[in-house]
DNA sequence: GCGCTTACTTACAGTAATGTAAGTATAGAT
DNA sequence: ATCTATACTTACATTACTGTAAGTAAGCGC
């Protein structure tokens, strides 16, 4: 029993290179969420789309290419989901975004994805395509300081704490999706309940700690 | 040019069990710390330390043995450490710990070990050799409250609440050591100060937060 | 229908990693 | 000084994964 790729009926299918791309990549990260970072094999992803592992080396030119495609494409995602619950909520719902980002990273198996990225060097690479964290984060604490400037008016130097506050969000949906299920200490159903319990806490913290510092910049 | 263990001199050191292993966790962790995941390949670990590969495997028995093994003695190390602070200390200072954390985390590659870990397998094995961080997180957490109970007399359903805080540490601890370069915006020694800013911004949160929830336990 | 492009397959090459077997030498015990 | 246990080495087996080469067939234009 070598590898067959499943000869499912006798034809096989064509399918666009765009198809094919999103197909492979699907198969990948759902494996890669499964089991741990030695799970982006070729003839594993393979097998799970129906396809023999060459192929995938002819869409993304090498494995590398591969994991390459996974990381931009996932950055992609996260940064247009953010975007656009940016663009659309009228008040600034802390809430809102951080329970999106939570299901977005743990569904996904996004979190590992990112966390294998920044394992791979300690140099950064030219910030894949085009999508770089750190942008993101400033993005969108620019975002909120221009609507908390709007409804209540805050000194122009609270932007670092107001990405402090962003990336400390990011920090604690990464970890929780993450190592969130080691630390915590019940199992099963309850967690999941855990698990919201622990949002809703964290997102009420940190827009206490927003409109408390906005309000009574004395406090310094 | 295979493998040759770097013949220094013409006799071969003998080492203590423990002393070798000793060494080939430091180098295995040193080597995991500088790249990715796949940075643990025992020949590379081997020639760090200056024997032969084979030597690893008399040691550990297999490279899972001794994955296995880094994991431990990271999770006891930090184990450790945090429990001796916490012992040491007469008031609760968060900001101590949270400094201690973070320093462990990232100078010794603590993260990455974590990350690896926690992505290993999704169903828990029996919670590595008698370290849980669960646990760990639950001490921490009585530890805190009944110091909090002696000063002020906190409600004991709060304890929830502070083992939430102390996840939350670990979260933003951990994600600033795994993803915080990519998400800062600068670099090299101004990175330095601003995650020190960063910490110092985020224990204070914490700390205020649990001074105004345990003086004014009316917010609710 | 015919032909061209290319998605896709099978078979294989190359490489590199873990693990094994057998022998060597070092430190401590007697 | 010799013996013994075992840390350690060299050489090799095995396996498994990525990547290549050549050939096959599916869709699309003519």
């Amino acid at each position: 029993m070598t590898e067959t790729a499943i000869p499912s009926g006798k034809t096989r299918r064509r399918r666009s290179p765009e198809v094919a791309r999103e197909e492979i990549l699907n198969a990948a990260q759902r494996l890669l969420s499964l089991g741990g970072p030695d799970a982006i094999r070729l003839q594993d992803i393979a097998r799970d789309v129906g396809i023999s592992h060459p192929t995938i080396l002819h869409h993304f030119g090498s494995r590398e290419g591969l994991i390459e495609a996974l990381d931009t494409r996932a950055l992609q995602a996260l940064t247009s989901d953010v975007a656009r619950i940016l663009q659309s909520e009228a008040e600034p719902q802390t809430g809102e975004l951080v329970e999106r980002v939570a299901e977005t990273m743990d569904q996904q198996g996004l979190a590992r994805l990112i966390a294998l990225w920044a394992m791979r060097e300690t140099d950064r690479p030219p910030s894949l395509d085009g999508t770089d964290p750190a942008a993101l984060v400033a993005e969108v604490s620019e975002l909120i300081r221009s609507r908390l400037d709007v409804t209540e008016g805050v000194e122009p130097d609270g932007l670092e704490a107001i990405s402090f506050r962003v990336r400390l969000a990011v920090f604690a949906m990464f970890g929780q999706a993450l190592i969130g299920d080691a630390m915590s200490p019940v199992d099963g159903e309850e967690r999941q309940a855990e698990r919201r319990r622990f949002r809703q806490w964290f997102s009420e913290l940190i827009l206490e700690s927003v409109s408390r510092e906005t309000q009574s910049p004395d406090s310094d």
